[in-house]
DNA sequence: CGCTGTATTGATAACCATCAAAGAGGGTGG
DNA sequence: CCACCCTCTTTGATGGTTATCAATACAGCG
């Protein structure tokens, strides 16, 4: 039903005013963000278009050349990379307000795979316009840089995860994130709908769909959520919050 | 008898014309660097200072409040992050020309420590006259930006690598990159010396100091490498590529 | 020449992947 | 409206990979 209600706000969207970074509804979270939107303006000269996306659509490929950044208006994307043994990793879910292609200024060249997750729009920043409009604004230049480096810390967070942390830790603490992320968009932290399958996670998380399945499954005989499908009641969060912390804790007799 | 040589860089370094930006052996490689260091004069005025570190001595801490960025000129370093579990978790190692700190810009606190392997020289970049330097020169922003992409990009490298490859691949990828940094830095790929311990490498790999050095073991036996303590000579690199790609290759019978 | 930190090697077991199969949800077409 | 199909998810049995524990060898340095 997601969908649908998605689907009928693009169907009728012609009818509303056009999609500015004023309305959108990530503007506090997104660059020009703050300050009351100082540089919001300067943002909205450095969009090109909005472009819609389906779910399951590809945003970009690795090694594509880029010209471009993309923000999240709507919806939620993956970036993964196919390891040179086949196996994919997920790198990163975004959430609107947030950019995708950073990873590319390096190179010229995407470094991953981006694919809409639920149905989106992502707003186009063609990166002459873009630096243009950072040289000719410092705040909104600073507000730039605070996103690339928070983009570098997440990737270290998640370097810790997958180089020390047991599978239990690993999947405690991506409930936790997805519980910040829920209250970060207003929502509460004890409860929300993943937006990924299993698969996903396990890709992210670096372990295989039959752990995540069984690990979820000794989270809720522990009583420390409630899953049904998709969504997700947390219970217990000291709970989590310990075993992201420990690598022992909760262990069922049953 | 590397630390005896530095150390005696140093004490006659006051005889010795002031270190800048034009005398620096990497200065093509850092921030300003290319077509002819076109920008490397703003560098040079964004450089409060050259700061000496020993072996072992530790240039910022995670959680402190960052002011300033800082660019290696002499030596190497690594970054670290301790796992909520205590284990350690090493992020990168950095090389003259690149930049530290740049996870910073995101919180306005480093998110790891960073560490001198070897005696080093690092270039203080105080955040405020970098900005206002990037905000006059286009191409020095648009470095900038390239430097923090490729930090983005390299820490994905290594989440796919910590996430999905076996400790074989782990191991024949980081001596590759190793070869590769050799290569870079002028000097054969076919041969170089190790600046940091084992049990950095472990870290970084998210293996252990024993599986270390098993595996460097065993790529002795198959003739891939030579080892002498820290000193390694690549002797069947394509072996190398094999085993970085492919989960299997290499299994010796005796 | 002994000391300390670093590196190697071996034996065992924990952890998670793999293989195999069954169960649930959602949409489509009869 | 129901049967069907497809994808996603769950659960079980087994084995491989690598951590852990323990002990020895080695290097650099006083």
């Amino acid at each position: 039903m997601h969908a649908i209600s998605l689907a009928h706000v693009r169907a009728t969207r012609a009818a509303l005013p056009p999609a500015t970074c004023h309305n959108c509804s990530a503007r506090t979270r997104c660059l020009g963000g703050g300050e009351e939107g100082a540089s919001l303006e300067r943002l909205e000269h450095s969009v090109a278009r909005r472009l819609p996306l389906q779910r399951h659509e590809r945003l970009f490929h690795r090694d594509e050349s880029c010209f471009q950044l993309y923000a999240v208006r709507e919806g939620q994307l993956k970036t993964q990379r196919r390891a040179p043994n086949g196996i994919c990793q997920v790198l990163g879910f975004y959430l609107p307000g947030e950019v995708l292609g950073l990873d590319a200024l390096g190179s010229g060249q995407y470094g991953c795979d981006a694919v809409a997750l639920t149905d989106s729009v992502v707003c186009v920043l063609p990166y002459p316009a873009l630096t243009r409009q950072l040289s000719e604004d410092v705040v909104l230049l600073q507000q730039f840089h605070r996103m690339m480096g928070t983009e570098i810390a997440r990737r270290q967070g998640s370097m810790v995860l997958l180089g020390n942390a047991r599978a239990q830790q690993r999947l405690a603490s991506f409930l936790l994130e997805q519980a910040a992320c829920s209250q970060a968009r207003g929502e509460t932290p004890c409860s929300f709908q993943l937006r990924m399958p299993r698969e996903d996670i396990a890709a992210y998380l670096g372990l295989t769909v039959e752990s995540i399945s069984r690990l979820l499954s000794a989270l809720r005989r522990v009583g420390a959520l409630r899953v049904s499908n998709r969504m997700v009641e947390v219970l217990k969060p000291e709970l989590l919050q310990q075993m992201a912390a420990r690598a022992d804790a909760a262990h069922d007799s049953g």
